[in-house]
DNA sequence: GGAAGATGTGAGTAAAAGCTCACATTATTT
DNA sequence: AAATAATGTGAGCTTTTACTCACATCTTCC
């Protein structure tokens, strides 16, 4: 347990065989976590299925939280380079249009691997696994904090700190329940239709005004 | 609840004793999964917490799985039924009446028991613990699409049971997120206002019509 | 080629968890 | 009171899991 060591490994590849040995282990662990769960990944089933032996996987990872830990770091990392990317692009275009584009963000983020997201939101032992989840809300509702700030004369008068968390957490409960239990939706456009109608629903000036602050 | 439960108990309590000492079990059960999750809730630990042998929990409980089931069945009836009485009660309220009272009755429930409400959602050790879950939000929907049919003349034109699988995921992940990461917003009025005003943007005719199908 | 370090191995260990069973105690019935 | 049924007990069995360690094998570099 050093605390030094942000990724957690024990000891760093120096050669392209102990990389190869380490991805070899992130990529079968993925593999069970997603089919199977976070119970049915045990250390030698992880260290069997990536086709080395179990003390190799302990020679870079410490323990098993250090394992899921590491992959969920990747998994995060991968879905805000992807968020932070699209905010970027649509930093110009009309209202509408920008949130069709942070809503398919989302989706495309759930669509690349939506089981083992699933599970690594999940995963609860602890407080380990929930802290970079919670991180990666936080930096999603940033981004979106920003852009209401900067869209201010579009919406409805509104706080944007607040108004950026439910935004996060409706969008990504939906999205969640979607790809569950109705894949077939995000196939056509339209959750993203529902979807971008009631974020525009919620930031719009409309007829319910008398209901804010 | 009723001793007609076959599946789950492996007996039937007959006596006052043995139903304390079931009541016992779960109540222990309930509070070491609030406090420690799901890891920490092992059997034994839950027959000493009981006060009772762990020969006697497993006279009732054929498996961990059915005492966390058990419990969860519980819980779920308790949120079914008090979802109900409310929908029964704003029956001919106006639109924004009712829909603030359906947020409210979202909060109240969890915040009945927030921290079990959490661990019990998140369970996921297989398929156990989700299908009792899917199954609460299922009757939730089915109560929501009656509601939607019944106000269509207030609503623009909608799907009932595509609006309604939106609105029970987006509602129930705001109101775990607020519970879960912002208690305060709960005391005042603010969450049920903000998150009546998504409902009724969602809902509502609005300018963006051009957009739905 | 060979020393030194990096990497790989897998049988084995210790701890922990779920669960059983032979028996003890308490309640109900006859 | 005795018989029967219901309930309660907890030491310990079985299985599983995370994890170690003494040793073997590769890579690098002189």
């Amino acid at each position: 347990m050093s605390p030094s060591n942000p990724s957690q490994t024990r000891k760093t590849p120096r050669q392209r065989r102990s990389a190869e040995t380490v991805e070899a282990i992130l990529t079968a662990a993925a593999h069970i976590l997603e089919k199977e769960g976070f119970e049915a990944a045990t250390t030698n089933r992880v260290a069997v299925k990536a086709g080395v032996s179990i003390g190799s996987l302990y020679q870079y990872f410490p323990n098993k939280e250090s394992l899921v830990r590491a992959l969920n770091d990747r998994h995060t990392q991968e879905i805000l380079e992807l968020l932070q990317r699209r905010f970027a692009e649509i930093r110009d275009a009309p209202l509408e249009v920008c949130v069709r584009a942070i809503v398919q963000a989302m989706v495309d983020v759930h669509r690349v691997n939506p089981a083992l997201h699933r599970v690594l939101v999940n995963i609860v032992p602890g407080i380990g696994g929930l802290a970079e989840t919670k991180a990666l809300e936080d930096a999603a509702a940033a981004l979106l904090t920003q852009f209401l700030k900067a869209r201010k004369t579009e919406l409805r008068p509104l706080d944007p700190e607040l108004s950026a968390f439910m935004l996060v957490h409706a969008v990504e409960a939906l999205t969640h329940a979607a790809v569950l239990e109705h894949p077939e939706l995000l196939k056509g456009e339209t959750f993203v239709e529902e979807a971008s109608r009631m974020i525009l629903g919620y930031l719009r000036p409309s007829a319910l005004d008398h209901l804010g602050t």
